[in-house]
DNA sequence: GCATCGAATCGAAGCGCTTCGACGATCCGG
DNA sequence: CCGGATCGTCGAAGCGCTTCGATTCGATGC
């Protein structure tokens, strides 16, 4: 753990030129610059950490919340979170992670004690308490998530209306008149902000097109997954010719499954497209059409806007949603002849 | 962010005398003490994290340091960081998060500049680099897993070999005298510290009992995970009258799925017990028992360790193996007749 | 040849806290 | 009733850095 002076002494110079030509924030000669970073590199110096913090008045540290409840389902959320620190890092930023209660307990602590330079928010429910917290705290905070009442927030989103609106363009181009949705488990609709968005914007374009809909949302109902699958049949024999899917990796591979066992073949007898899904569709047999939700893409953003008003510049509040866009894989075709 | 010096102002006294009533490093009078404390609450004042970390020679901070490779077993890996972070709060502690290639290029950040009291390692690698740069950060660092070159490191972790001897030894109790072991695909043998040891108890323990034993490390082989499939009919062919699981939820949901399908009642024909779950094998149709891997046990083992070396308590080097414990849900049962 | 200017560097003042040593007041024993 | 503990409080010295204003020096213009 060198010290600046220790770099200063080094390179024969003072201790504020040292913080200058590593900063880059007033002109050094080359030669001296040249000296100091050979010095500083030598020792291994880093500025401490707290110092810095207190000097500069940046703490370099964005606070991520992200309640990580129970039954969240972990690798979309830890995609948010490795693709929210992956993008921090391209800004010298480092994240610390409040979990559980610390959401929000967390939240209120770290802002008042200046620890965290601006508060990202992940996860966020419908009616999230944290929404309340961001208005009262003086750090800024971007959400990425849309919860209800966003008046005044910075929030960063898939467009998961725009997702499903794709999904069902695409199907009803290839002249499928009558679709399947299946969802994820009713009470998730309750608890997250997006769940509902989906639906919404796969009934709606439906509707616009006036084909024909039917909306499964199976329990989560342990490790068979009878849910699922009756919802499969369900929507198959009640003449579905393309299913939507919005649902875990796990519900993907049991409706593959259960297609399957019902000797419908995808995509000649069904098409089937994904919607909103983190993980990789291409897993599956076959590969299905995506229409993903990208951590990255919403976690970078959401970065770059907490940047932003960091520094001071204007950012304008309000919802940001990014378009989606469609992956095929080969899992839909037009629907079969009518019998 | 009410600074020390308007609590100072608001109770009447200097702000030395602040510092100690809140941190309660020195007696403070009753009446003062209580004056403090309410104009620091009035306020809501927290001490400024950068100022405390320079005067403090304390950041408060563990870095936690979890690869999140793309093929880790997300909700595993999501439970450990959860219980790090729960185990740190109780220190009053925050956890900042390294992952990626962060986890090493962090670590040696973090360390060389003093933003972390400790580093946590999680995800550990049987050649993990880590290793090495654990030994040359002069920050105190805790393994939770055990690397193959654990010289002079702290480590904790389950004992893993102990946990299947478990496993083992209630399997023979009930009569049992051939024993089948499903594990991870064989990649993760490689790449992660504790497949091989519960393979290795396994082995070890039936052999000491004379028991026959069929290892099968059936390969991650997409959603249809026939490779388990096939591994449930082959162990349950050649004889075999219970099963070892140590594999991923989705491979015990499977291979529960194949005995039912192959007409094999848990307990009656079959027994089956979970080994190293982090999940909750009562989940299954029939609950299965389980000797568990619990995140929070050692979790808080090495939070507290940390705690200890941050301290300057003298802490031997060395691995530190927490006991297994049996959680019986009645998925084993005396081996069925020999027909 | 002298005032002027810009570039490069330096010194010193904080940032907000913790902590050390000191000090006044109160208490006790003798 | 005085000397010495003890208790509660205070002032001031840093912690290691950033940043502001000042200074130095060679180059430039007139």
């Amino acid at each position: 753990m060198a010290k600046i002076h220790e770099v200063a002494k080094a390179a024969g110079v003072s201790i504020s030129t040292v913080s200058y030509a590593l900063s880059g924030k007033r002109p050094i000669a080359p030669d001296t610059r040249r000296r100091i970073e050979e010095a500083a590199r030598e020792l291994d110096y880093r500025p401490n950490a707290g110092a810095r913090m207190l000097a500069g008045r940046r703490t370099q540290i964005f606070a991520l919340t992200e309640p990580f409840r129970a039954d969240t389902h972990a690798p979309a959320h830890m995609a948010f979170v490795l693709a929210t620190s992956i993008a921090a890092r391209r800004y010298e930023y480092d994240v610390l992670l409040l979990t559980e209660e610390e959401a929000s307990a967390g939240m209120r602590r770290v802002a008042s004690s200046g620890l965290a330079d601006a508060v990202l928010v992940l996860d966020v429910a419908p009616d999230d308490e944290r929404v309340a917290l961001a208005r009262r705290i003086s750090v800024p905070t971007v959400f990425i998530g849309v919860p209800d009442d966003h008046e005044g927030l910075v929030c960063v989103d898939l467009d998961f209306e725009a997702a499903a609106a794709l999904a069902v363009d695409g199907l009803a181009e290839l002249g499928h008149r009558s679709l399947g949705f299946i969802g994820h488990p009713p009470a998730a609709y309750e608890r997250s902000n997006f769940p509902p968005r989906v639906r919404r914007g796969f009934e709606q374009r439906a509707d616009s097109f006036g084909l024909e809909r039917a909306v499964v949302l199976p329990e989560a109902d342990g490790p068979r997954r009878t849910g699922v699958r009756q919802a499969v049949r369900d929507l198959v024999e009640g003449g579905a010719t393309a299913l939507v899917l919005h649902c875990d990796d796990g519900a993907h591979a049991v409706a593959l499954d259960e297609l399957a066992a019902l000797d419908r073949r995808v995509p000649e007898d069904v098409s089937v497209v994904s919607v909103g899904a983190t993980f990789d569709t291409t897993a599956f047999v076959p590969p299905i059409d995506s229409v993903p939700l990208v951590p990255s893409a919403s976690c970078e953003l959401a970065v770059e806007l907490a940047m932003r008003l960091v520094d001071g510049e204007p950012v304008e509040a309000g919802v940001r949603l990014i378009a989606p866009t469609s992956v095929p894989h080969g899992s839909s075709a037009p629907p079969p002849p009518a019998s």
